[in-house]
DNA sequence: GCGGAATGTTATAGACCATTACAATTCCCC
DNA sequence: GGGGAATTGTAATGGTCTATAACATTCCGC
């Protein structure tokens, strides 16, 4: 049914390694530093998790923010995904290309078109979010759920 | 005394934008997501505290791991960076071609190099230190300083 | 209607990083 | 102590992602 995704190489292929007796200074107590550490540990989960598919964590949130706002444009796509509007038509690009989702005329702006999954991009959609979820569940099961909860809302807070 | 450095463009320009009225579906559950969604405007942050040195956040590491670990070896730097040994050379290079760090033979094993902080390597990362910490904290105000421990101790668990 | 804003698009360029292959050196085990 | 395996650093190459800039089309307010 899915086609067999062209190859794709992770952007980051190892984690941060903890070196024992290595005097890591100031980092441990940057915010920005831990954060990135475990983003990197999340987004290894996430790679394992979409094996054999070539999602990249934009491409997931483009899809299930086209899934949950039928329609959306591209520039508003863009501001999601914290990258200029050429790169959401590339994102768009990406999709369509490969049947994922569609580009429909807007009634009433000629200017901007809306995205739509597919059949096919629904479907892929469906799986992706099963396997993300229950993945990101897994990697985070070294916390309980209060601590969980408390996490998200910190890092909500942080993001602003 | 410090040259003008190379001009430099951050990879991310923009922040992860929460548009008001949007189904985000299941990202806000993920927790994989929201550290991306902080750790971009942590990287901001860090850009705006580091605004004119074309200082990024792995260069930064770099520089705070040679200080703090004088004539560390060109491999244990691309492990605490999470990078491959190439790109370990690139980042000495870097600093080397900068005047901030320099490579010294390392008796005993004639296959490694240690790098070391010239004078001013020394003198830069302890401006970029304050900078960037003066910055971590002033991002990280919206939390107290319980919240913020908490944090620190959670990505901790995270990251493994 | 007209000037400015917004949307999508194309072209271009740059930064970053992995992979692969290679040379020199050291390690380790027999 | 000798030889194959592992380690370290290096060089060359290629791919992916993203920004910037410039442009055409369309919308909007006056």
């Amino acid at each position: 049914m899915l086609r067999v995704p062209s190859p794709y190489r992770p952007r980051v292929a190892a984690p941060i390694a903890r070196v024992a007796g290595l005097d890591y200074g100031v980092l441990d107590e940057l915010l920005g530093y831990q954060l990135r550490r475990a983003q990197v540990a999340m987004f290894l989960a996430f790679h394992a998790a979409t094996r054999g598919e070539a999602i990249t964590p934009p491409r997931f949130t483009a899809l299930v923010l086209v899934g949950a706002n039928p329609g959306i444009g591209q520039s508003t796509l863009g501001q999601v995904l914290g990258i200029a509007r050429s790169g959401a038509m590339m994102m768009t690009d990406w999709m369509e290309e490969r049947g994922l989702a569609e580009r429909r005329r807007r009634p009433g702006d000629g200017r901007s078109w809306g995205v739509h999954l597919t059949a096919r991009g629904e479907k892929l959609l469906a799986l992706l979010k099963r396997r993300v979820a229950a993945e990101d569940r897994k990697r985070a099961a070294v916390l309980n759920s209060r601590e969980r909860r408390e996490l998200l809302r910190l890092l909500g807070k942080l993001a602003g």
